[in-house]
DNA sequence: GCGGCAAATCATAGCGCTACGATTTATAAA
DNA sequence: TTTATAAATCGTAGCGCTATGATTTGCCGC
């Protein structure tokens, strides 16, 4: 056993592996200084001196040098990536928030790392786990509600969690969004204000989405407390005018008396508006739709369809501000909620 | 100078940074084999033992092992990880891509690493520059225009490269999408065949978007070739219904002989929908209405719409399959095209 | 028991970079 | 000048993992 090599000139002939063509070493012999020099000039430019600093950025012109983020990932023990976990970013919503995001992250050089979990809390704990060991920055979730396993992972780690979209419930770090329940509310009580009797909630999937859940929830509640009759409908497929449209029509058969609507999305809501034209029912003479979402279509439909506007580019503009932050130091206080409120427009379908 | 320590027992008590909680050789330590083994097991189970695979899985699993995918990438020369560089993930079109291939290449375990162009070029040659700094698995690029810098990183980069979303021009390595200017000259014949004999084209963001004015010179060529009067509008601004709207309220009043008109994109078609209806003009009586796109409303609109769905989700798996296929080794033939192909939906508008 | 071979396992040498502490150089005070 | 102090620069030791080639083990026929 135990028989090592004598460290002598012999050496054993393994080659080196593949390499990377440009190493920070050339740059730094390029620019005539020392490969920390280099790194630090790279991490804090104003930390070395005029002369040196423009000698190693035209070196690294010059050799069109790559610095290589794993290398230094692995150095510093944390990487220059965020990863962010939505449900879909098919879903209008979140392709916004995570789209501002990564706007907002990209000046800082900070790289997004996407997943999707297609409302599955295992697949988000899978995401979760395959995050950590790219070391983030920080890591995005949506909403609040979480596998124990997943609030394990990340409690016992180091890196930052914001959650978007969703306040009011246990949140494990930060948490960025707007309360569900009050969009419900504020719906109810728009629909209530306009003389509305007979209120129903039109959703989609919400069986999974349980932010809609929530809105449908705070509908019912701020209408029953209002001494309003009030219902629900719903279909477990994703959110689209199809669905929307054979919702509505259900329901008009089904509650004839209904006469104002409130939809977990807008695209059930345009939906419910095209199938209100088929059937010859005006709007919002007769019913009254209103949606949730502002959606690029709602305010030039026929008629122009009344909605909240959720707050989705400054979600991810705050959440990113929150990890920028907290990568130059500025915490923000523990348990830290923004709250990015919502409006409501008020068009033409109410 | 020169006065390096000796190297005996004396040591400057340099104390090791922050390091990572579990790491392999403590997986390796538990289940009584060596670090190499491990690290085998992980990549390629069917190479160890039934009973050394076990052992380790117990371990990893008892000590709740998560890998650190830096180190691996640094000493492998290349990650798990693929970039995908889109316009913008806010389009549905992209985003639809977006997710598919996410949903395909999680299965294999790579992660998505995403960056926004916003139609510039000179920001996809950054975001390019990042993504290989990341050693990817692949880059996954849309369209086939790009800055000679950019074409030149990636030429002299090892990392496979894939366009997609567009066909017909110079590609870098492989390309899968479809050719735009066939979509315009669909659209016009279509249009055509249904009688119509003053055609118009609405399109949005022509200037950035150079798909969109692809689709558009097929239109016009088609039309053109066909005798057929022919004339295009456009907006700068990104597609929206609102556009729409104002583009076609503006081409009823300077080109009132109009009989046919084809959009960019299905929000413009909707647009136009909307405003017919406004303006009383009869769709597709008095004017014949198609879009592209084939979104989420487009079958529920009042007339339903007739559009050209490109396969947005067969675009993102056949990428993905190419970047698995070439993780395997199995490499597709050099400058390989796939043509995802599209599909014309006849509906109520035409 | 012994070679002969394949299968399984291992030890080692980096991958390219950053953090740390030490050293050198410039600047101010004595 | 000398000394104290700050600013700039440097040398070194890993970060945790994988690729390589070497070694060990298991299994066969003889």
């Amino acid at each position: 056993m135990a028989d090592h090599l004598k460290s002598g000139l012999e050496r054993p002939q393994r080659r080196r592996r593949k390499m990377q063509s440009i190493t920070m070493t050339d740059v730094a012999e390029h620019a005539k200084v020392s490969p920390s020099t280099v790194s630090l000039y790279l991490r804090r430019p104003e930390a070395v001196s005029a002369s040196a600093g423009s000698a190693i950025a035209h070196a690294i012109d010059k050799l069109n040098y790559v610095p290589n983020l794993m290398a230094g990932g692995l150095a510093a023990a944390s990487s220059r990536a965020v990863s962010i976990i939505v449900p879909s970013v098919r879903n209008a919503f979140f392709a916004e928030t995570v789209s501002s995001m990564q706007t907002a992250l990209r000046r800082e050089r900070l790289q997004v790392i996407l997943g999707h979990t297609e409302y599955d809390e295992r697949e988000e704990e899978d995401l979760v786990r395959t995050a950590l060991s790219w070391s983030p920055a920080a890591i995005v979730l949506t909403g609040l509600a979480h596998s124990d396993a997943t609030r394990r992972m990340l409690s016992h780690s180091p890196v930052p969690v914001i959650e978007i979209w969703e306040l009011g419930g246990p949140q494990i770090e930060t948490a960025v969004g707007f309360h569900h329940a009050e969009v419900g509310a504020a719906s109810a009580r728009h629909l209530i204000q306009q003389g509305r009797q007979h209120l129903l909630y039109l959703g989609a999937r919400m069986h999974e989405d349980q932010r809609a859940r929530q809105r449908c929830d705070g509908f019912l509640a701020a209408a029953g407390e209002a001494g309003v009759s009030v219902d629900v409908m719903q279909h477990p497929a994703p959110a689209s005018a199809d669905v929307g449209a054979m919702l509505l029509s259900e329901a008009m058969q089904t509650r004839p008396l209904t006469d104002g609507v409130a939809c977990s999305n807008d695209h059930i809501a345009l939906g419910a508006l095209f199938e209100c034209e088929r059937l010859g029912i005006a709007v919002p003479d007769r019913l009254a739709v209103m949606g949730f979402g502002d959606l690029s279509f709602s305010g030039a439909c026929n008629p122009s369809l009344t909605t909240i506007r959720p707050s989705g580019d400054l979600i991810g503009k705050e959440a990113a501000r929150l990890i920028i932050d907290h990568m130059a130091g500025r915490e923000p206080p523990a348990q830290s909620v923004i709250d990015t409120r919502f409006t409501l427009l008020h068009r033409r379908s109410s």
